[in-house]
DNA sequence: GTCGATGCAAAGGCTTTGCACAGCC
DNA sequence: GGCTGTGCAAAGCCTTTGCATCGAC
């Protein structure tokens, strides 16, 4: 598990006005906070829509639920953020970064908890598949569902 | 990819009011038109809620919605149906039978054309992870977001 | 006859959208 | 200054639920 941190040299502020001019498309104060809160809690985080939006209002950065829905689509369709469909909790979103992907999911059904891990041979067995149906690969996304250490206790009481 | 059919000696009412006075619950005639509904499509088909109730219906078999989605969530607890995650088309249910356990899908994000494949390494990585976090595997859904080839021509254009 | 299941319609999450105004370029 | 983005509130979709009635056992 890699705890590395972004380095703070670019504040990606530069990346994001950059890829928004060249869609034609804005940078705003709105769309720069809701990137921003996902590279400041770091790589592995996994938020909702109401999360971020919770978050950035704790921060005093207000941006309406509405916009934090625009913004997390739009900084998905761009690349910067991923999002996740863990069966357990909705939508979530996390931070695309380079040094982060090709990574996978084990959750615990019981109480939510998440790990990452990562392992090439998930990759090999989907482009296999995709190849002898002719398809494109676009993704690969491995949800490994199981009980945590210690809901699996509570489970055999 | 296998075709087999099963075989139509067991109407399967039987297990299913079987499953269900264990749990001391009934054999509704609403309860068996969904999970034939499943049989008689193979084992292939991903339906979504509204799709089950559309069919029935086609077929003269009124159910209400609310009684398929009970009926679906149900059928599911009691291991008889299969949920999936695809992201793409929401929420969807399959037969889960012995024959057709551990495939996994790859989807087209264009036209949501869907196959299936099986890949034992698949279920070995999520072992692996599983095992090196102290989890108990429950599942191991790998999902392979591609362009099947038709849309993948039409996205050169 | 009892108690669980159904149907209907209403309520409930979560997400998107229409519109007037604000503010980026 | 033009035109995109935002905020707000309303609408939309999918799913669940409350309640009276029905029907499996």
């Amino acid at each position: 598990m890699p705890a590395s941190f972004t380095t703070g040299l670019d504040p990606s502020s530069h990346v994001l006005r950059n890829s928004l001019h060249d869609r034609g498309q804005r940078l705003t104060p709105q769309r720069e906070r809701v990137l921003t809160l996902f590279e400041r809690i770091g790589e592995g985080s996994h938020l909702s829509a109401e999360e971020v939006h919770q978050r950035l209002l704790r921060s005093a950065e207000r941006v309406s639920l509405a916009t934090v829905y625009r913004s997390l689509r739009l900084l998905s369709s761009m690349g910067l953020l991923q999002e996740l469909e863990l069966p357990e909790g909705g939508r979530r979103f996390e931070l695309a970064s380079d040094t982060h992907r090709d990574h996978h999911h084990l959750v615990c059904v019981g109480c939510g908890r998440t790990e990452e891990f990562e392992n090439p041979q998930v990759l090999e067995a989907g482009a296999t598949a995709a190849q002898s149906h002719g398809f494109r690969l676009l993704e690969c996304v491995l949800n490994v569902r199981a009980l945590c250490p210690i809901c699996a206790a509570a489970e055999r009481l």
